[in-house]
RNA sequence: UCCCGAGUAGCUCAGGUGGUAGAGCAGGUGACUGUUAAUCACCGGGUCGGGGGUUCGAGUCCCUCCUCGGGAGCCA
């Protein structure tokens, strides 16, 4: 009795060539030419046409291959041999298959056109089609790419709570009942508690989901999504941008450098991203107020800025675009105010190119305890929720900031598709809670 | 929340001026020894989103509700 064939990943199969191996995996294609048949099979590293030869395998097996439907998850044993016909050059010539999970005729996801509502319906499935997988592995790599740059640079990642009392933003919050401690909130932001860790470690950022109840219907907004927010001791807005370019940069070239079958996967034109290079363009929020005008625009300085303007303002350039230093009443109550300009805050928006629109938020830090509070009390935002928040410009009080990624935005940009929804696994949009 | 658009076979869609529905793919059966979303022949498949109205008669016209999509605002 001889032992049974060794298992192989399809992407390891060419190390194989002329050996006897078992492939586990799901069946894509079915084609049979009454006395050859093909069986093209996945496994996630790649796909594998494994041929059955009527004459040279057993009747019990070429029955068997009569009762694979789309999507039976089977294992098959043959040889590995080289062949210019067969996707990835190499097949199985099968002497063996076996059914592990028969899949009922009525799979939902054909090799065809399908509609939007159909296919977010079935994302369960919708995941183990080539696009969907080649989106998510652009993801896992920006993914990997994120936690290592900071890794580099000596940052600690510190991990915010989910669950919380104050919110750092002024939409919409998604509110759960807690214990016996009243209302608590989904985080739209670790931002709050990054600023606390970055005055004991210096360098940290976080890296989590965070939650926007905001009645958004559109190809930019989730309202479950992704971001890394790093917060720096002793950075000045300035700096603050600088760390964003140099981030934004090292992600874009981390992926072309690893992931090229994805992008080609997904019709990526790769000259688009090979020009994301540090600097990026600058723009003064007032500058661009008036380039807008000057384009029959009709905001007005102190308006933020809206899709439309961004757009204009990023048409013709290659590269993301900074706008910085808003207007006060168009940011949160966190940001400092400019010294040289007191109407306007220290911050800025990072606007991708090709109309994906912002990607970046960033500020310097209010350091000023009574300004900070002032703010506060301004926006009616319950001052015993910051206190703890507060105590920061009190006890030691330091120039600091930081900024926030959209990891999904990030991801749609890079991997240039038309809507956010495909850049995570289980989308959680305004109308759509499953699967 | 507002402004558009769409709901017809499992899926993607077509159905001038009202006369109870079609195609392609998928599925079933058969043929084929090298297919690449195989090809060819035959077969089965429908509460036309729900409700109400006009009409002798509504997929088609009117009202209403629901669902979904696109966009705006807001934001990453």
């Amino acid at each position: 009795m001889t032992a049974p064939a060794p298992y192989s990943r399809i992407s390891e199969l060419p190390s194989h060539a002329g050996e006897t191996v078992r492939v586990r995996g799901w069946v894509t294609h079915l084609r049979s030419s009454g006395k050859v048949a093909f069986v093209v099979l996945r496994d996630g590293t790649g796909l594998l046409q494994a041929v059955l030869v009527k004459s040279s395998v057993s009747p019990e097996t070429w029955t068997r291959f009569g009762q694979l439907t789309q999507e039976t998850s089977i294992e098959v044993e043959g040889e590995v041999r080289p062949d210019a016909r067969a996707p990835g050059g190499f097949e199985l010539a099968v002497n063996g298959l076996s059914i592990y999970g028969e899949s009922p005729i009525d799979y939902p996801i054909q090799p065809k056109e399908h509609g939007i509502d159909f296919l977010l319906d079935n994302r369960h499935f919708w995941l183990r089609t080539p696009r969907q997988r080649a989106i998510a592995r652009v993801r896992s790599e920006v993914e990997q790419a994120i936690r290592d740059f900071f890794y580099e640079r000596d940052f600690t990642l510190v991990d915010t709570p989910i669950l919380t009392s104050a919110s750092g933003e002024r939409s919409g919050l998604f509110s759960t009942e807690y214990f016996e401690e009243g209302t608590a909130y989904l985080a739209q932001t670790g931002q709050l508690y990054g600023e606390a860790a970055a005055a004991a470690f210096g360098k940290i950022y976080c890296f989590g989901p965070t939650f926007r109840a905001e009645k958004s219907k559109t190809r930019r907004h989730l309202s479950e999504f992704w971001m890394v927010e790093p917060e720096v001791a002793f950075n000045d807005s300035e700096d603050n941008m600088r760390l964003q370019e140099e981030f934004v940069s090292y992600i874009v070239a981390r992926v072309l450098e690893r992931r090229q079958p994805e992008l080609k996967e997904l019709e990526r034109d790769l000259s688009k991203l090979e020009s994301i290079k540090a600097p990026f363009p600058r723009v003064n929020y007032s500058d661009a107020v008036e380039i807008l005008q000057s384009k029959g625009s009709s905001v007005t300085w102190g308006d933020d800025l809206g899709a439309e303007d961004e757009a204009i303002l990023v048409q013709d350039q290659d590269r993301p675009v900074f706008i910085y230093n808003y207007p006060k009443q168009a940011k949160a109550f966190y940001m400092k105010e400019n010294p040289d300009d007191p109407r306007t805050v220290l911050c800025d928006d990072l606007l991708a190119p090709e109309g994906y629109g912002e990607i970046i938020g960033g500020s310097e830090r209010e350091d000023d305890h009574d300004k900070l509070l002032a703010r506060i009390e301004a926006e009616n935002l319950p001052v015993e929720a910051y206190n703890w928040y507060l105590d920061l410009r009190k006890y030691g009080t330091f120039v600091h900031s930081g900024f926030g990624l959209g990891l999904e935005r990030t991801v749609a940009w890079i991997s240039g598709i038309h809507h956010i929804r495909e850049s995570i696994a289980f989308p959680r949009t305004m109308h759509r809670l499953k699967p």
